[in-house]
DNA sequence: ACTTTATATTGTTTTTTGATTATATAATGT
DNA sequence: ACATTATATAATCAAAAAACAATATAAAGT
């Protein structure tokens, strides 16, 4: 495993914005694929200004990169961040069984838009 | 690379001790040795109640030990914890030669208690 | 052009966190 | 017993972050 050394003012800026339940939450679920805002809404049931949020701060990090398309915005992990090595090393740790983690998923598929 | 999965919940308030530049440094130096409350004190320059407060969290989180020789209590990386390997993972991936780091060590072994 | 839909941004309030000061405790030395 | 040393805890305050409500923007549909 060889990777590109990070500060610590890099790495603990990182840590700070990945260790929210729900950023990470979102995290895992963008390790699996690309969504867009409004089924994240659907997904984690918090308010769409608080998905934007959320978002927003992952974006600022550059963690996560935004593609319009049509009238959407979809979010994807972004594997040229320097960060990204971590970020899919702290999701290996954490488990696919976890009860929220499945209760969201469940309700993949149920946004409207 | 094997390890025992944590919940979300686990991961995320682990990551959010972690992810303090001050404690993060903490456990960089406890990563090469152990050392007292007044080491900490004069390496990283803050006041001695910051310093314990620092280490009570992540004793909170059995990250650390403590251990009373005499009138000093010497704080180490607690190598049981299940956070263990996230801890260490994540050290790998900080620089060496970070600046804040260096200037700490540098500190070492002017503490006069 | 007007409306709707998807999303971002701004402002405000509340909560959490970090630092400092002051005080308490517990062991050690006299 | 008393003073000193090492450390913890409690109280207070300031700064940062999270949550929520209201408003703005931008694309798509009519």
């Amino acid at each position: 495993m060889s990777h590109n050394k990070l500060t610590m003012t890099e790495l603990t800026s990182c840590l700070k914005i990945i260790g929210d339940p729900t950023r990470f939450l979102i995290l895992k679920l963008l390790e699996k694929k690309t969504y867009c805002v409004c089924e994240f809404v659907e997904m984690l049931r918090i308010s769409q200004p608080a998905v934007s949020q959320h978002l927003r701060k992952l974006k600022d990090l550059d963690i996560i990169t935004e593609e319009r398309r049509e009238q959407w915005r979809y979010y994807s992990l972004n594997p040229t961040s320097p960060y990204f090595p971590v970020i899919t090393d702290l999701l290996q740790y954490s488990d696919d069984q976890d009860e929220r983690y499945l209760k969201v998923i469940e309700r993949e598929g149920l946004a409207r838009c």
